[in-house]
RNA sequence: GGGCGCGUAGCUCAGCGGAAGAGCACUCGGCUUACACCCGAGCGGUCGCAGGUUCGAACCCUGCCGCGCCCACCA
């Protein structure tokens, strides 16, 4: 380029920019990862596959936005960034979305109909009765809706500016991760980190599944406490408090501690129980407390994890009563031998956990066995995080990936991985410790990854679950509800002496959990792999530690021995004005795309890259302003330094203050730089910020005449010019990961190729302390010009008589070599110098 | 109950051992050959509280108060 006059528009302006240039950076490929054969040169991201289950919202555009900044400093230093999206299509959500948008129902019972005409979606609800499904065929549409979902979540991510390589997209749901997930898992079963057991889990009632310890969360529910006598061999009454009477008929033994005195004679006796008449023995152990309730407990199968716990210790029996719809089952449990206990259990049986504790308390009203009145009480409950009832014990068969044995293995690969913010470490390590159960996986839903796992059927026609049929590797991903096991044939299903699929799915987290495995061609791609893997870089939110952060490290150390990555960088929460979490539930989201539209991607950004890593953030307008200001300000002055011609061939930087604001920049550079390897992107923001502003308000001010070569001579405009050139150069490749439209834009006036693809500036080392305070002696001589002005009213374009500068000798030597510069940029007519032993000062005398 | 983080200007936040900072808001002023979607000047703080360490503390230590989050317990 060496046209006087670049390619600037007359009014810059950032409208219109994002779809400019998004469509030109998908045309060049600027973003395209091109494997360099040396893993040092790469910057791989293990970037989180969104939910497609509706809408992004401005907590994703936030966290999104750090790690493109991230990637794309990486990409201008010199890497080669490996930077794939995903999207997570598995899962509850999305199920939950198909089936109300078309209204349908999957019936896995169905045989798949390959020529289905699927459901219009429903124009409102329950305007027609539930389409039935099979399950392949529903899966279908759950994939039709998430291919619509995932473009309009690929149009806002594009128009933000991630700068991801959009042609190594994949989906949780796709084949070819289904495959990955299924022979992964078959890796797990072949070396027995993958079991399945039949055991108490704890169940979602509406759902109708299990779900693991990580999506457990507590909420308050009301309740109350029942105080009910048992009855002991010699007529008197033991009396013990529960929240849940409905389970008197599930009950199989009290339990006290060993060293309560109370029921010190207690201990081995048999009470029984009131209206079920049931024997139950008493028994010690050390879980129960002694000032909790009346210091007795009720051990039902199940009410809790501590009954759990004492009927595995204590041996005790089964007495099932609740099923896996959550109504009491309409057996009564064997041990609920009387006719008038089996009598009572028959009116509570179909009923709701509800409503059975409605007939029990009146029941034992009746029979006088109930101890006052309950006492209403609000406790923490557990609920599963998407339910909406409390959790049930149920007793079933589940698949589980070891866990509790790698605890310590766990914590060493936690100890491997550098944290942002190193703080966050203590909760998975806190996480790791509590495991209480390895991870259960399987989920009895239809919308996932199926267990590729058959099971052959005795005579009986029940499975064998002790020999399970696994396909061969080759022929995954299988769907064992319509594929037919190796040896037999389609005829057997179902039928004695034949086969039966596996009906469950993969839990969500069980294929995300591969990321790494998925992106980085785990089995598939060798030469990809040794260049990617481990990544570097795992973004994530704060709040899935327990579920992704862990799950990865878990699989990646049982499948490769190794962490897989480097870096986890946690991000936090938006917040609404009222500092509470936004969310969609609450009902106070912005719409992203609208954000963008208002203020622009480099406005949102910049108000994304403002929260620093793992801190919650407020949601801003006001920064999303000054953001636009910025990328504004960053077009306007690119195009004033582009105004003033080239420097001549030969050109130096030779003017003190010249010399000194590229010093400073210098510093500010390798500031910028230490802070971004570090991922601390907000701090390198705010340096070259701060710099820009003192760059504009400051230093172009006191240029300009010699620039425009009203003074100075020659060599005085040729080093102005100079100067100014590379300043903006350095200027905006510094902005360009956080602005990264206004920067290309501006990069483009005067430059052929992309900005992104230009390289990251370098520093010589930082300047020396003398050139910032030169730098700042001129900044305050001009403020103090700008004062006297501003205080009589003034315009700045005012002359000035004179300004007498009074100080120490050494300072007033300094100012004298930028004294020309601030008596041409503030218009004044002399300046004069005065020695004195006092602290620098400044008179200015305005003309009468 | 355990752990983590945070309390600095009206608001959002930097600073984390050497004279209290920025942006926004507010007040006043200015069409200045890049930008009026702009520019300039100004107002504004017992750095949560109480002790301690230090020549010196917003910063380090101890205790307390308040807020948020994570985990555990849930008879």
């Amino acid at each position: 380029m060496s046209e006087f006059t670049p390619n600037v528009p007359e009014r810059p302006s950032l409208d219109g920019l994002e779809l400019k240039w998004a469509a030109r950076w998908e045309e060049s490929g600027v973003y395209r990862f091109d494997a360099p054969g040396d893993r040092s040169a790469v910057f791989s991201i293990d970037t989180p596959p969104p939910t497609v289950s509706g809408s992004l919202h401005v907590g994703h555009v936030f966290s999104y936005t750090h790690t493109d900044v991230v990637a794309r400093f990486q990409r201008m230093r010199g890497k080669h960034v490996f930077y794939p999206m995903g999207w997570d299509d598995n899962g509850l959500p999305t199920e939950r979305r198909v089936q109300n948008h078309f209204g349908v129902r999957c019936d896995p019972s169905l045989p798949y109909d390959p020529d289905c005409t699927y459901p219009e979606p429903l124009a409102k609800k329950g305007e027609r009765p539930l389409v039935n499904l099979s399950r392949r065929n529903f899966v279908e549409l759950c994939e039709k809706l998430t291919e619509v979902d995932e473009l309009a979540f690929e149009e806002l991510w594009r128009r933000l500016g991630l700068s991801v390589d959009w042609s190594m997209t994949y989906m949780t749901i796709s084949r070819r991760v289904q495959r990955l997930s299924q022979l992964a898992f078959l890796r797990l079963v072949r070396n027995g980190e993958a079991y399945q057991a039949e055991a108490p889990t704890l169940w979602d009632v509406g759902f109708q599944t299990a779900v693991a310890q990580a999506e457990l969360e507590d909420r308050e529910h009301p309740g109350a406490w029942h105080r009910i006598a048992f009855h002991a061999p010699g007529g008197e009454k033991v009396f013990i408090e529960t929240t849940r009477p409905e389970l008197l008929p599930a009950c199989v033994a009290l339990i006290a501690h060993p060293d309560d005195e109370r029921y010190q004679g207690l201990f081995g006796s048999t009470v029984t129980s009131p209206v079920f008449g049931v024997p139950v023995p008493v028994l010690p152990h050390p879980a129960a407390e002694q000032d909790r309730g009346a210091g007795i407990a009720m051990c039902c199968t199940f009410g809790d994890m501590t009954d759990v716990q004492w009927w595995r210790e204590l041996k005790l029996p089964a007495r099932t009563i609740i099923g896996r719809d959550g109504r009491i089952l309409p057996e009564a449990p064997a041990g609920l031998d009387g006719a008038e206990g089996r009598e009572a259990y028959a009116s509570l049986a179909g009923a709701t956990v509800h409503t059975a504790r409605e007939r029990v308390v009146a029941m034992l009203r009746e029979s006088g066995d109930l101890d006052g009145e309950p006492r209403k009480v609000v406790r923490p409950v557990k609920f599963y995080e998407k339910g909406d009832k409390p959790l049930e014990i149920v007793s079933s068969r589940q698949w589980f990936i070891r866990s509790l044995s790698h605890q310590d293995a766990l914590l060493d690969r936690g100890a491997e991985l550098e944290w942002h913010p190193a703080y966050m470490k203590a909760r998975y390590d806190d996480w790791v410790r509590g495991l209480n159960s390895d991870w259960l996986v399987s989920r009895q839903r239809f919308f996932g990854v199926p267990f590729p796992v058959w099971y052959p059927l005795d005579e009986d026609g029940e499975p064998v679950y002790a020999e399970p049929i696994v396909p061969g590797e080759e022929s995954l991903p299988v769907d064992p509800s319509s594929a037919t096991p190796p040896g037999y044939d389609e005829g057997q299903r179902g039928r004695p002496g034949g086969f039966v699929g596996d009906p469950d799915v993969m839990d969500t987290w069980a294929t995300s959990s591969l990321t790494p495995l998925i992106v980085c061609g785990w089995e598939s791609d060798p030469e990809l792999f040794a260049q990617t893997f481990p990544m570097d870089l795992r973004p994530q939110g704060h709040d899935i530690i327990r579920t992704w952060l862990f799950a990865t490290v878990l699989r990646s150390h049982l499948s490769e021995d190794a962490v897989p990555w480097r870096h986890a960088a946690l991000s936090g929460w938006i917040l609404d004005p009222d500092r509470k979490k936004m969310s969609k539930s609450k009902g106070n989201v912005v719409t992203p795309m609208h954000l963008l539209e208002q203020f622009s991607a480099d406005a949102v950004r910049y108000w994304a890259a403002s929260g620093r890593p793992g801190t919650d953030t407020a949601f801003d307008e006001g920064q999303m302003k000054v953001g636009r200001r910025l990328a504004t300000k960053l077009l306007n002055a690119s195009k004033f330094v582009l105004s003033i011609p080239e420097p001549a061939a030969g050109a130096e930087v030779t003017e003190p203050l010249d010399r000194a604001v590229l010093d400073l920049l210098d510093d500010v550079v390798a500031q910028a730089t230490a802070a971004l390897e570090a991922f601390e992107y907000t701090t390198a923001l705010e340096v070259a910020e701060r710099f820009f502003w003192l760059f504009c308000d400051d230093y172009l001010e006191l240029v300009k005449p010699r620039a425009y070569a009203d003074i100075g001579g020659d060599a005085g405009r040729e080093s102005a010019r100079l100067a100014l050139r590379t300043s903006l150069s350095t200027l905006l490749r510094l902005f360009a990961p956080f602005v990264p439209y206004a920067t290309e834009e501006a990069w483009s006036w005067w430059h052929t190729g992309s900005v992104h693809a230009e390289s990251w500036p370098t520093s010589a080392g930082g300047g020396d302390a003398s050139s910032a305070e030169l730098v700042a002696l001129a900044t305050t001589a001009i403020s103090a010009v700008r004062k006297a002005k501003s205080d009589a009213k003034q315009s700045m374009r005012a002359p000035v008589e004179k300004v007498r500068v009074l100080g120490p000798r050494e300072q007033l030597d300094r100012i004298g070599l930028i004294a020309e510069d601030i008596r041409a940029a503030g218009h004044v007519g002399v300046v004069e110098f005065d020695a004195t032993t006092e602290a620098l000062r400044f008179e200015v005398t305005l003309p009468e």
